[in-house]
RNA sequence: GCGAUAGUAGCUCAAUCGGCAGAGCGCCGCACUGUGGAUGCGGUGGUUGAGGGUUCAAGUCCCUUCUAUCGCC
């Protein structure tokens, strides 16, 4: 069987990126991959399983989602890759036809697995599922990752606590010889490989891991382990540290991040590309994010006879057709339309605020949007409060 | 009408020989950052149906009464 990335020209790049324009460290780009553009800054939904939970692609698309994430663990686990492969593919099995990634693996079987047990050549660990015992190489884990056929795969790394100095050694070490042997093993020219940075809170470290996976020219680069513990001061300075090391000319990719704020700040330290599961998990825990910060628990009392929507400049579905009162209804009959309806507001409020961003950053207006974003913040939660 | 059984937190129920009235759920909140719709944490909650008696001490024993369920005239 022959697949078109076979025939292709290997000299033609089938991942570039172009910087459009910058202002302090923040930056506003395209990312081109084989299911089109990926405008920067953005915002990458998470689904796991192969579904964002309780949204639909349709919903997604909606709400102008671009990037979606998937997990190479888990789908690992089940339905297994082959399976996956043998369906046409992540974006042909799960119904998205825009720009896919593959997270690794790494970070769920330390998080995830039961008993696991590292050592420089892997980890074997405990399936969640059902107990059975399995092991991720580098190579095991690029090889899931070319079946399940994201556009973008990640490196197979060890994400650390970012304290202990000597655990965050060993990570950084591992994750870099990793590093080579994912290079070594990929196959596919039409996923691009992400590298990894490591280093906890310990700035010689950052560089000494920036140094590292920079050394191999790479489509884009991650900084992992952070949002794991280290206070926002901490993680706000690895995010500066970074900017200096990462070249321009390539994407970079805060893993596992975050809130408005979280994503207004890592804009700001030149980060283009985000994921994180808390819009869904938080939708599922019956809290809403607002775009001026802050958060609302749906499920508290207040809101039983609220007629306003969640957000009243927000312009998702939910915003525009329900009550507060209706959704903290759905919460309480344990509906699991509410799960869906919090989720679309939470991941739109993501999605359009780094869209508002990268406008502002084009047209050179990001200091300007930072201050009115501020001030307006102080007032709306202010207001929120009484 | 007679008899049996029962009555404790919003609900379902515990409470040893008479010895500090508790749990689960609910309710009210909080947390969650490369996803376990999971989970964890904190809080509220009582005239033990009512009235009387015995006792140092009563949800528990005695009397009266009310209510519910079941059975029998």
């Amino acid at each position: 069987m022959t697949t078109d990335h076979q025939f292709s020209n290997p000299n033609k790049p089938r991942f570039s990126f172009e910087l459009h324009s910058t202002e302090g460290r923040a930056r506003a780009g395209t990312f081109h991959t084989p299911h089109g553009p990926l405008q920067t800054p953005v915002f990458a939904p998470v689904g796991t399983a192969a579904t964002v939970k309780a949204v639909t692609p349709a919903q997604l698309r909606e709400l102008d989602a671009s990037l979606v994430l998937a997990n190479t663990y888990h789908l690992y686990l089940r339905p297994g890759d082959e399976i996956v492969a043998e369906m046409g593919g992540l974006h042909e099995f799960m119904c998205w036809d825009r720009p896919m990634l593959t997270d690794s693996g790494g970070f769920q079987v330390f998080s995830l697995g039961d008993t696991n047990k590292i050592d420089n050549d892997g980890v074997t660990f405990k399936s969640h599922v059902d107990g059975s015992i399995h092991r991720f190489t580098p190579e095991r884990s690029v090889r899931i990752q070319e079946n399940l056929g994201a556009d973008i795969i990640m490196a197979f790394d060890e994400c650390p606590e970012p304290y202990d100095r000597k655990t965050v050694e060993t990570a950084v070490t591992r994750t870099h010889s990793w590093l080579e042997r994912c290079v070594e093993a990929k196959t596919r020219p039409d996923q691009a490989l992400f590298g990894i940075a490591q280093g906890g809170v310990h700035h010689d470290l950052r560089k000494e891991s920036a140094a590292f996976i920079t050394s191999l020219d790479l489509p884009g680069y991650a900084i992992g382990g952070l949002a794991v513990g280290e206070t926002k001061p901490e993680m706000h300075e690895v995010l500066e540290l970074m900017d200096g090391l990462l070249p321009q000319g390539k994407p970079r990719y805060l893993m596992g991040v975050g809130t408005p704020l979280d994503l207004i700040e890592g804009i700001s330290r030149g980060v283009d590309i985000f994921d994180c599961v808390l819009p869904t998990r938080m939708a599922r825990n019956h809290t809403v994010m607002l775009w001026y910060g802050g958060r609302l628990n749906l499920k508290n009392a207040p809101f039983a006879r609220d007629r306003q929507p969640i957000d009243e400049t927000c312009a998702c579905y939910t915003c525009s057709n329900f009550t507060r009162a209706y959704l903290r209804h759905l919460i309480n009959a344990r509906e699991m339309l509410s799960a869906t309806l919090l989720s679309i507001h939470n991941l739109h409020t993501l999605v359009h605020l780094t869209k508002a961003i990268r406008e502002a950053i084009i047209a050179q207006q990001f200091s300007k949007f930072l201050e009115q974003y501020f001030e307006t913040a102080e007032e709306r939660q202010a207001r929120e409060k009484t």
